[in-house]
DNA sequence: ATTAAACTGTGACTTTTATCACGACTTAAT
DNA sequence: ATTAAGTCGTGATAAAAGTCACAGTTTAAT
């Protein structure tokens, strides 16, 4: 039961005082999803905040023909759930967890309590959607203005900074996303990616192996591509 | 000066009482901008919170070579620059004054003091970012698998939310943008709108002459291309 | 270890849309 | 009223990227 060591990885919540998350812990239930199965749909109206304790979900929107734009893959300590809660907004997007997930939940009226007893995690959580915006608006221009081989770069980045680790300046992804995500992130087609990764190996600007890409030199491959 | 009147307007602040506006009225300092004239620049660290009691803006961001991309057209009673002064990033969006607009501004320490007094305010402006940022991932939908023809229904769509005004089912916008302006927002090229608008015209679906564009039945042009 | 299902690589073809070019039309200023 | 600058319409062409088809690989399950 160390719901609160979890808690104190998650940003909006860092600033509380260990008295103060233990009595939000208290309030939060653990679950479990398994990989694949859904869990906020598109049209139901939000009931619960949810962090990540272990395992990764990617949040979706689909079009009427199936098509499917993947906005973000969050991992353990991201959160999710609070846009219905706060604007009251059905139809928001569908998230799915994308390898067996657990989570912390809390209930919509136990959240909004929280942020009006709390108005640090109110400010912490204003922060964090002011980076969100930020990045949605950096995503809109790339969509905008890029050919698909800057896209999918950029979201190689995005990618990297999610799930990658570190090792003297190369970056390794570990359990890359099939093509067919990657193309879902950067609005383009499977083969495009398939293309591109190519072409970007032959440039000698990333290696892959089956499921593991490595990004060398990472701070130039990021000031080439955004 | 009746600036507590225009506080009235804003969404986040109208929760409040009016001895508390009054309160805030007092910290905040009118300004004007002249048609084309620069308000926020992309590289600098933002410095005030702003409310538009007239006139309009453009929100861009500027690539390397000097393409731009409109993220949004803000007007009366629309307020920016929370965003730098929440998450203390520069290079977010550059601002221009589309025509000549009439501010008001609070300092980035009144700001936050008035999220720390207010809570109400901190909790509207939560809902306000909600909102944006799930207007954003609709954008994003759009952008990714949109052809160029659903892209500029739909930025018509926004265009007219933001700026028509509706008679009897259709929606009238006056001093619509250029059709540069328009290209920079869906994504797409000038000449393309300039077709594209030609084609929805031949549908009976918008009508134009000069700066004046129609839509016709707006709900179902909405449900069309959304 | 075998098999089926899922994923990937790649050529050929097609579609979409950007770009270029240029004349016509508007608008605002002198 | 004339001019200049900015905006718009439209054809021709080219480039980028999507789609289709199918064989080769990898993965996971029995």
């Amino acid at each position: 039961m160390n719901k609160v060591k979890h808690l104190k990885n998650v940003p909006i919540f860092s600033e509380l005082s260990d008295s103060d998350l233990t009595k939000i812990a208290t309030k939060m239930i653990p679950r479990e999803y398994e990989k694949g199965k859904m869990i906020l749909l598109e049209e139901s109206h939000g009931e619960s905040f949810f962090i990540i304790t272990s395992g990764a979900v990617k949040v979706t929107r689909l079009s009427d023909d199936g098509r499917e734009v993947i906005l973000a893959i969050l991992g353990e300590s991201d959160f999710f759930g609070e846009m219905s809660l706060l604007d009251g907004g059905g139809r928001s997007a569908n998230i799915v967890a994308n390898e067996t997930a657990n989570m912390l939940t809390l209930s919509r009226r136990d959240f909004l309590d929280c942020l009006e007893s709390y108005p640090k995690i109110a400010i912490s959580l204003l922060e964090e959607l002011a980076i969100r915006l930020r990045k949605s608006d950096q995503q809109i221009e790339s969509l905008s203005l890029s050919d698909s081989e800057q896209r999918i770069g950029i979201t190689l980045i995005r990618l990297a900074e999610e799930l990658g680790t570190i090792k003297q300046g190369n970056v390794c992804i570990k359990n890359l996303p099939f093509q067919q995500d990657i193309a879902n992130m950067a609005g383009t087609s499977r083969e495009t990616v398939s293309r591109t990764l190519k072409l970007l190996e032959d440039k000698s600007l990333i290696m892959k192996e089956n499921r593991v890409l490595t990004i060398f030199n990472f701070d130039s491959f990021r000031t080439a591509f955004s």
